[in-house]
RNA sequence: GCCGGAGUGGCGGAAUAGGCAGACGCGGCGGACUUAAAAUCCGCUGGCCGCAAGGCCGUGUGGGUUCGAUUCCCGCCUUCGGCACCA
């Protein structure tokens, strides 16, 4: 026998030979099915860890197993390379952003290669790449074109550390989703996409999507955030004025007491007297100020102050006072809210707060005991919000008030003082960035045309590369003259360009298309391409993206789809989230310096035990907590299959077994062999990664055994040459080398995925278990065919049955065939 | 508060359709090999009682359905994630 089991030895070897015989390259032209395999491309901060390096052990083993299944598998990578890490570097140590992103990218390039991670690098895309950001441009473009794509004037979260805007998906409890610094409002001209116009699209294609996690989809459903209800008008005291409501609950109409005005409400300037003006715009002037952080601090203690104005209900011609509250936002609805302190729980407090009256429109139904009495028995028994009967409602009294619902909304319509409406939590999609290294929004402003897209014939528009970095509230863009000072595309005048730069989030947005044809210089991607290789079949990357990416790549993919553009309107198929890996307690990351990087890893024990462990520890899409001692574990098994495997077995194909000739510890092992098959093929389609790792393990013990008590025969060939081929998309390199040793020809990892058979892997024997009352007294091994009567039979003359029994009647008997049997008395 | 997931040995975890709870691995204990150790190999390893045969208990908790429940139903506890003044 030669060494022993060398991962450093091998793995370079094989990740060499790999790389020449560019093992994953792929092209269009193929009879096989093909499949696209994509895993979230990372942002290039420079060192792997192991922590990452789950996410693409996962899609490297899907990559491999589907080209063991014949298909023709896109596995590509690539770089979501703007970013402000990039940018901060340079601002600290004053190197060009794009100088730290390429180095980033080729470290990480090795890193993946001595994983033994395989790519069709020809298909690298890099987002910071001109040949790239100009087709975000040129998408940007298109959205404005398609009326997806506008400016305006809004209060928009400012994140004071990264010195820009976010969109409200990167605010994450008041906090940069970033960098965790409280978020402040600033008014600012901002560019935004339409993505609310989506938002029923995006609702109901979440239906669609029955290959993603439940999970996933209900935070997209809780985000886009639909309800239906009805928008009403009121009158205005003195004035002919309207205010429109928005309103779930139309039944409680005639229950309204006041009103309520969000402080940025158009009106509230207009209905404020006189005599409040100054505690009006006091109130209001504070609300502005105030983070989201303190706001919800103060959820429970609603403040607000009066107008001097009255609403006029026009139901029933009844006067209310309007108030200004900040717990009204401008944002959701009309930014006007009517109270109905009854049967709102927040109305309620505010009204409770200011002496407003409190007016019950809804009860419980004259049958409904049990809502009397929990309405009684509670601490407010002037609220309540569960369904009844509605009174004090004019015509309407005596009707139940879900039928109420529908039928004020039909006066109020017919009236014309309302209509049905829907409202979604969802805001637009706000893309500037007030930041360098990003791609520019290609929008040029000229005094006598007005906003000009730049055409696409002079996209991209560069980044200019000397500017001075320091972050001051506006783009670093503005600072140099010679990219700001432009001609006007229509007019040929001086014009100015836009400075602001796009979120990171829109050229992140589209990769998974440019893939399919990355080197197009005439287009985005050619209808072909995409035709041929859209949707992403499996999709992987982490839970952290659930809305922010993986919402805005939908939104994208339908917009693309109205333009004709792809063939498919949800991006991808099939999303597997995985679980993020811990050490000593907390997530692997650099700043708490409990990482186990890539190089130490493949030093010490080499990728295929790095891979095999992080595969094995736990579901894939649970959270781990990564042990050196499991890692042992995973480098002695590799070890034990080095050995049983090593100079011992040959492969060879051509020597079929005769499965009538052999006796009966070859034909366990042959059915263990295609039970295993059978395991793990279906362990891996259902991603169950750690029980397929499991049980390659056991076929590798029962092959131990066997081969200490037989040695080498054919049957042993046989379930080496198979094992192997279970092991390839686990554990790369070792699978390819012993393969290699074996005898076996080409690469392991372009061989068939074994196939199993039912009649092999079928049981000759079961264990049936006896019970008597439901406990487990005995175990029987019979023929799988027995049988009911025999095995009843064998049962009740079972001794430990009978002791059991002990001479009582035996009352029924419970047979489940190759199962069990239960004597109940 | 609302929605969703989870709770199983000393540890990570397994149990695909209601039918042997604890696969596989780690750790521990015992043994073989060795001058010794490492490496490797073999055996045992949920708890309690018992010399043993065997018995009892056991999947967060309390009930229920069932011949039979980790699995289904109802209540509660703990925990993680999402949403949260969204009218």
């Amino acid at each position: 026998m030669r060494e022993r089991y060398n991962p450093q030895e091998i793995e370079p070897k094989w990740q060499a030979r790999w790389a020449d015989a560019k093992l994953y390259h792929v092209t269009e032209s193929s009879h096989k099915p093909h499949f696209y395999s994509l895993v979230m491309f990372p942002y290039p901060s420079g060192d792997l860890h192991m922590g990452h390096m789950r996410n693409y052990a996962i899609g490297d083993l899907v990559a491999r197993y589907k080209t063991m299944q014949g298909f023709n598998v896109l596995n590509p990578m690539g770089w979501d390379a703007f970013g402000l890490p990039a940018e901060n570097a340079a601002i600290k140590v004053g190197v060009h952003p794009a100088i730290n992103t390429y180095k980033n990218i080729s470290r990480m390039k090795e890193q993946f290669y001595k994983m033994g991670i395989c790519y069709d690098w020809d298909r690298e895309v890099t987002s910071c790449d001109p040949s790239y950001y100009k087709w975000t441009q040129w998408l940007f473009a298109l959205f404005y074109k398609m009326g997806l794509a506008y400016k305006k004037k809004a209060p928009a979260n400012w994140c004071p550390s990264c010195a820009t805007v976010l969109a409200n998906e990167q605010v994450v409890d008041g906090a940069c989703e970033r960098c965790g610094t409280t978020v402040t409002k600033k008014d600012l001209e901002q560019w935004f996409f339409r993505i609310t116009a989506y938002a029923d699209r995006l609702l109901k294609d979440l239906d669609l999507l029955g290959g993603w996690p439940e999970r996933v989809r209900t935070m997209q459903r809780n985000w886009i955030g639909r309800s239906e209800g009805c928008e009403a008008e009121f009158g205005i005291e003195g004035s002919d004025e309207r205010i429109r409501v928005f309103t779930t609950r139309p039944d409680t109409l005639y229950g309204v007491t006041f009103m309520v005005l969000a402080p940025e409400h158009p009106l509230v300037e207009k209905l404020t007297t006189p005599d409040h003006r100054v505690e009006v715009k006091a109130y209001a002037e504070q609300a502005r100020r105030q983070s989201e952080v303190e706001r919800l601090s103060a959820e429970l203690d609603k403040t607000g102050v009066f107008t001097g104005s009255y609403a006029i209900n026009l139901l029933n011609g009844k006067k209310v006072p309007i108030w200004v509250a900040d717990y009204v936002l401008m944002g959701y609805g009309t930014g006007a809210v009517m109270g109905v302190p009854a049967h709102d729980e927040r109305d309620h407090a505010f009204a409770h707060k200011y002496g407003i009256p409190i007016i019950t429109v809804i009860e419980p139904k004259p049958d409904d005991a049990q809502g009397k009495e929990r309405l009684a028995a509670s601490e407010h028994p002037d609220l309540y919000i569960d369904p009844g009967v509605m009174v004090n409602s004019g015509t309407f009294t005596g009707t139940g008030n879900i039928e109420g619902k529908q039928a004020i909304c039909d006066y109020l319509e017919q009236k014309g003082f309302g209509a049905k409406t829907v409202v979604y939590r969802l805001r637009d999609w706000l893309i500037s960035r007030q930041r360098y290294w990003g791609a520019p929004i290609p929008i040029v402003y000229c005094d006598k045309c007005g906003t000009q897209l730049v055409p696409d014939d002079q996209l991209p528009v560069l980044l200019p590369p000397n500017v001075d970095f320091r972050p001051t509230g506006e783009s670093p863009l503005t600072r140099v003259p010679e990219f700001v000072n432009t001609t006007c595309p229509q007019c040929g005048g001086p014009a100015r360009r836009e400075t602001d730069t796009m979120d990171t989030f829109v050229c992140s947005s589209w990769y998974y298309f440019r893939y399919a044809d990355p080197h197009n210089s005439e287009e985005p991607f050619s209808k072909d391409k995409v035709d041929y290789w859209e949707p992403v079949d499996q999709y992987t990357g982490g839970v952290e993206h659930a809305i922010l990416h993986l919402m805005y790549s939908r939104f994208f993919t339908k917009v693309l789809y109205d333009a004709g553009l792809v063939p498919n309107v949800e991006p991808f198929t099939r999303l597997f989230t995985q679980g993020m890996i811990y050490k000593d307690g907390a997530k692997m990351s650099k700043s708490k310096g409990n990482v186990v990087p890539v190089d130490d890893m493949v030093g010490s024990h080499g990728a295929d035990t790095a891979r095999l462990f992080i595969l094995f520890v736990s579901p894939p899409e649970m959270d781990a907590e990564w042990s050196d001692q499991g890692v042992e574990g995973s480098y002695r098994f590799l070890g034990r299959v080095w050995r049983m495997i090593d100079e011992r077995v040959h492969v060879d194909a051509s020597a079929p077994i005769d499965s009538e000739s052999l006796d009966e510890e070859d034909r366990d092992l042959l059915r263990m062999v295609h039970k295993t098959i059978r395991r793990v093929t279906d362990d891996i389609e259902r991603f169950h990664l750690n029980t397929g790792v499991s049980a390659i393990m056991e076929l590798t013990n029962a092959m131990t055994a066997y081969v200490e008590a037989h040695g080498v025969t054919p049957v042993f060939n046989e379930a080496a040459e198979n094992l192997l081929l279970l092991l390839a998309p686990f554990a790369p390199h070792i699978a390819e080398e012993l393969w290699h040793t074996a005898g076996g020809q080409d690469s392991v990892h372009k061989q068939s995925w074994p196939a199993y058979s039912e009649s092999l892997a079928a049981e000759e024997q079961v264990t049936i278990v006896l019970q008597v009352n439901g406990k487990v007294k005995d175990r029987l091994t019979v023929p799988v065919d027995i049988s009911e009567e025999e095995a009843k039979k064998l049962a009740l003359e079972n001794n430990r049955v009978k002791s059991s029994l002990d001479g009582r009647q035996v009352r029924r008997i419970v047979y489940v065939p190759q199962r069990l049997i239960n004597v109940v008395i």
